[in-house]
DNA sequence: CGCTCCTAACC
DNA sequence: AGGTTAGGAGCGA
């Protein structure tokens, strides 16, 4: 434990008669076996499990325990037999449900902890003390008085079935003593349920009142014969032994000796399997089915837990942690947390970084040591050099490790003689110039294994990369952890310049790694990596093992502490291989198309060109935007001159538009020859520079780098293959399928839309989805009361471009420059639609509210999106953060519902036996390559998965669409 | 050569 | 008006 962590420790005990006397007694249907108790106890457990995720209301958990007391005679009945002698022995029907309590507690994953002859507060107290000196903030969740002495600072103690946090305030309030009193207090009042005896006739106000004018409980019975009424002077001698008695009976025990340590209390992912199978046992429906929705696995196929009546006790420490397991395609969330972590945790945030004590791997023998260490320890961090950046065409220059914080080590395989050509010349071989390394098969047969161990968690940063290098030469990494995604989960603000490994580590260790550039220069003196020096490589490249290792430690245990464990386990990490599936596959493509298109592309632009010349008399360059302002505004003096931030004209496709409608010919021609110029620019020009072999565009798709949750793609970027013009659709027909397959393409109908009508709960646009509508023309028709039924277009279009506005975050502002109207008629269709669809307000306004207490926003999945500058002094700052707050829960949740879909595809068209591939992503729309005979088969497979991948976590209350057909190119299939 | 600005392609 | 990536122009070191 250290600064900053929170311990969340549970009096089991007062939790089971406070649950079993607040709830009529309930038994198990199947056979009659109470369970009233155990079900009072797993709902509020629950709760709280729920709650303390919930960071507005504190800190989240780093830790937390359940404490029991274990029986009842304790030190305390050696002190005085009388303690707690007047106890009734708990009811019959509750007896059997304390085993089963604590079984209850073993299915949530939480630790049970009780000792033999100590009281549940005691060890509330030691691990209060321990927790307090690691500099640790400690909830105590009870609402004992006995534990009042424990409050401080840091200490609150919480009343979950009140909702009421104590801290050091409300216990003077309460008692009229600060938490430092309390035992002095109880000593003179003593406690008539545990058989406290006390100081006959002193209660709660005169105790206070006696420790306010004395100080201590010792100060006051020396100095008792000076207090005037007579009876209260009498009892305080008469009875001091009996006060000093009480105060030992009452001080809780804060070294009381612990058979867990405080470390082991450390928070970690439930297996929500077990919690699911045990609720069923248990018959509690209700609670089975709000876990299961939660942790968003099918209760349905869970195997209900064989518990019996007489169930095993537990004993004082929790059993061990589950066998470690796989994350393949399971739908379980598993726990993985290999042995040790807590101790390699400690290591990580302490160990300072040395450079040279990396390793270099020259020989198979010092690999195989380094994997047995890494078999060992569970663990390794993992990071490939390779000779490019692009992982579908590169070479392995070497792989570095980390087993535990400062020990690494780099295994050099493709190095080259730094002088290059000097290789041919001189009289030596490379090795006797760099040193000997390990031929890449020999290292790659001893590396397979433990890559592919399932007791082996590799740890890598930007681990899709690492993965599809390795894809290519037959290891499919697994099971792994992503450094990158994690941080991803946690915060994927823009403001935070990334995730990548360098600012995480400055941002997380304080650590500044060696830098690619300062390693191999950079521009034109740049040298390729596998010509740097091995010493210099090892430095560099194990210390990025070594760092990823550290932010591993730092960051994935503040997963499941912030509640973010599911975004990352089931949208982030289990897309990593399917990603990297896709990008290996890569998109057929047709290059004479392309040809033929940048020759046509051309020939028109050329025709263009010599107009443009005339029109402006005298030739510039069409494509400067500081060329063109000057002709149009400054030497021909066109009307409606616009400047940018710093100060040009603006000649976007707006204002030339606007040129052009009054009449202009010159702008007409400008935006004709911008169009061409970009689709030959950027897709016909370039997209052949991307092809392989066989004629295929493998894309890269980054998965954190947007702030909602959407995937980004890039070199090239497929994601904006053009469509919206005739022109630029024809560079689709360019994607194909190959010969004796087709390409499908399968998108989401007006996913944002539903989601806004689901999220916002709109009546009338829930139905509309429900009827099929075009909800369009029935925007336009509730705004302006006309009938759908000959609905003008453009009034149609009106409505469209306000329902996107809406999405976005509205603003007279954006909607007026969208329509080119007004802004203050931009305004009233603003007011108008709140009026008609106040709902959409009503999110707007609570997604804002939500935003400003919390500094972020959730998708339906959990994912956040954060926006501390929302409660910024900038008003535009803020109003846009604002917007993209509204939006964020939208797209985000459209994002994640695709994701979804495709981590489930693959298992699903396998399934169903069909080899369908999917190959590309375009944010509500996936294309698929498929057998020519397996089309008919293979389209309701991909709809299913892609309507169903909401569930069942989530149950839209509109029905999600897909539409998808099958072609022999993209533009067809769209 | 590397950075910013402007523009434009997509959902 | 929300979320992206990319290319060319222009400028300064």
């Amino acid at each position: 434990m250290q600064k900053g962590d929170h311990l969340v420790l549970v009096d089991g005990s007062a939790y089971i008669f406070r649950a079993y006397h607040a709830l009529p007694p309930l038994t198990r249907k199947s056979d009659g076996l109470p369970v009233g108790a155990v079900s009072g106890f797993c709902n509020m457990l629950w709760k709280l499990v729920e709650e303390s995720r919930d960071t507005s209301v504190g800190v989240a958990p780093t830790h937390f325990a359940v404490i029991f007391d274990h029986s009842s005679t304790t030190f305390r009945n050696e002190l005085y037999d009388q303690y707690k002698a007047n106890r009734e022995a708990p009811p019959e029907d509750l007896v059997p449900q304390f085993s089963l309590i604590r079984e209850a507690v073993r299915a949530f994953d939480l630790p049970c902890i009780e000792k033999e002859g100590f009281e549940a507060d005691d060890l509330i107290a030691t691990y209060t003390r321990h927790a307090l000196e690691a500099g640790g903030d400690v909830t105590i969740v009870s609402s004992d008085k006995d534990l009042m002495q424990l409050v401080g600072p840091c200490v609150i103690l919480y009343d979950q079935m009140k909702d009421k946090r104590l801290g050091p305030e409300e216990v003077k309030e309460k008692f009229g003593v600060y938490p430092d009193k309390m035992i002095e207090l109880q000593a003179l009042v003593g406690d008539t349920s545990d058989n406290v005896p006390g100081v006959p006739g002193i209660g709660p106000k005169t105790a206070a009142q006696l420790l306010e004018e004395y100080g201590d409980l010792e100060t006051l019975l020396a100095r008792a014969p000076e207090i005037k009424q007579t009876k209260r002077r009498e009892n305080l001698i008469a009875f001091a032994e009996q006060a000093r008695l009480s105060r030992q009976l009452v001080t809780l025990d804060c070294a009381t000796p612990l058979d867990t340590p405080l470390d082991d209390l450390f928070i970690h992912e439930p297996d929500g399997e077990k919690l699911i199978a045990f609720l069923k046992a248990m018959e509690f429906t209700t609670l089975t089915r709000r876990v299961a929705a939660r942790l968003d696995t099918n209760a349905a196929e869970v195997e209900t837990a064989d518990i019996t009546v007489e169930g095993p006790v537990r004993g004082p420490d929790r059993d061990p942690a589950p066998p470690a397991e796989p994350h393949g395609h399971g739908e379980a969330l598993l726990p993985f947390t290999p042995a040790g972590l807590v101790e390699s945790r400690k290591a990580a945030a302490a160990a300072t970084f040395d450079r040279s004590a990396y390793v270099t791997i020259r020989d198979a023998a010092t690999l195989q040591a380094w994997m047995s260490e890494a078999r060992e320890a569970g663990v390794m961090a993992f990071d490939t050099e390779t000779s490019s950046l692009s992982a579908m065409n590169c070479d392995l220059v070497g792989v570095s490790f980390a087993t535990r914080a400062g020990r690494a080590a780099y295994l050099p395989l493709g190095h080259v003689s730094p002088a290059g050509a000097a290789d041919l010349l001189s009289e030596g071989t490379v090795e006797d110039e760099i040193g000997p390394q390990l031929p890449l098969d020999d290292a790659l047969a001893i590396l397979k294994p433990p890559l592919e161990d399932a007791s082996i968690l590799k740890i890598g940063q930007n681990f899709k990369y690492d993965y599809l290098v390795l894809l290519q030469h037959g290891i499919a990494v697994e099971p792994f952890d992503d450094t990158m995604l994690i941080s991803y989960a946690l915060d994927a603000s823009a403001s935070l310049d990334g995730h990548g490994m360098d600012e995480l580590s400055e941002r997380f260790l304080g650590h500044k790694p060696v830098s690619y550039k300062e390693l191999c220069g950079s521009g034109k003196s740049a040298k390729a990596i596998a010509a740097c020096p091995i010493d210099k490589v090892t430095e560099y490249a194990a210390e990025d093992a070594d760092v990823t290792l550290r932010l591993w430690h730092v960051l994935k245990p503040r997963l499941v502490a912030e509640g973010l464990a599911s975004v990352y386990e089931r949208l982030e990490r289990p897309l990593v291989p399917v990603l990297a599936r896709m990008e290996q596959r890569g998109i057929k493509t047709d290059r004479q198309i392309l040809s033929r298109l940048s020759g046509r592309f051309a020939q028109k632009q050329a025709g263009l060109e010599s107009e443009i010349a005339e029109m402006a008399g005298e030739a510039f360059n069409p494509g400067s935007p500081k060329q063109l302002g000057e002709i149009l505004f400054g030497k021909l003096s066109l009307p409606g001159g616009k400047k940018t931030k710093s100060g040009q004209w603006s000649t976007d496709a707006r204002v030339l538009e606007e040129l052009a409608a009054e009449g202009h010919e010159l702008p007409r021609r400008i935006v004709d020859w911008r169009q061409l110029s970009k689709l030959k620019g950027t897709y016909t020009d370039t997209l052949p520079a991307h092809m392989d072999d066989e004629g295929r565009i493998h894309t890269s798709y980054a998965m954190a780098s947007t702030t909602t949750g959407r995937l980004s793609s890039s070199e090239p970027n497929l994601q904006n293959i053009p469509v919206r013009t005739e022109e630029g659709r024809a560079i689709r027909t360019a994607f194909v399928a190959p010969k004796g397959k087709k390409l499908v393409s399968a998108d989401y109908s007006q996913i944002e839309l539903r989601i806004l009508a689901h999220i916002a709960d709109i009546p009338q646009l829930k139905e509309a989805f429900r009827e099929g509508l075009d909800i369009h023309a029935m925007t336009a028709s509730e705004m302006f009361g006309l009938p759908v039924e000959g609905m003008d277009p453009m009034v149609r279009r009106r409505a469209k471009a306000i329902n996107f506005g809406i999405i976005y975050g509205i603003s007279a502002f954006g909607l007026a420059n969208q329509l080119s109207i007004p802004r203050e008629e931009a305004g009233l269709y603003i007011k108008r639609y709140f009026e008609r669809f106040p709902g959409i307000r009503d999110y707007m306004d609570a997604t804002k509210a939500f935003a400003k207490e919390h500094g972020y926003v959730e998708t339906l999945f959990g994912r956040r999106a954060h926006y501390p500058d929302i409660r910024g002094p900038n008003p535009s700052v803020r109003a846009f953060n604002e917007r993209a707050a509204i939006n964020a829960p939208i797209q985000g949740t459209a994002a994640d519902i695709i994701r979804r879909a495709m981590i489930r595809m693959e298992p699903a068209l396998a399934a169903a036996g069909l080899s369908a591939k999917m190959l590309l992503q375009v944010h509500d729309e996936l294309i698929f390559e498929v057998e020519e005979d397996e089309v008919e088969a293979s389209l309701p497979v991909i709809k299913q998965v892609m309507e169903g991948a909401a569930l069942p976590r989530v149950e839209l209350t509109v029905p999600i669409e897909v539409d998808a057909k099958a072609a022999d190119n993209w533009e067809e299939a769209h």
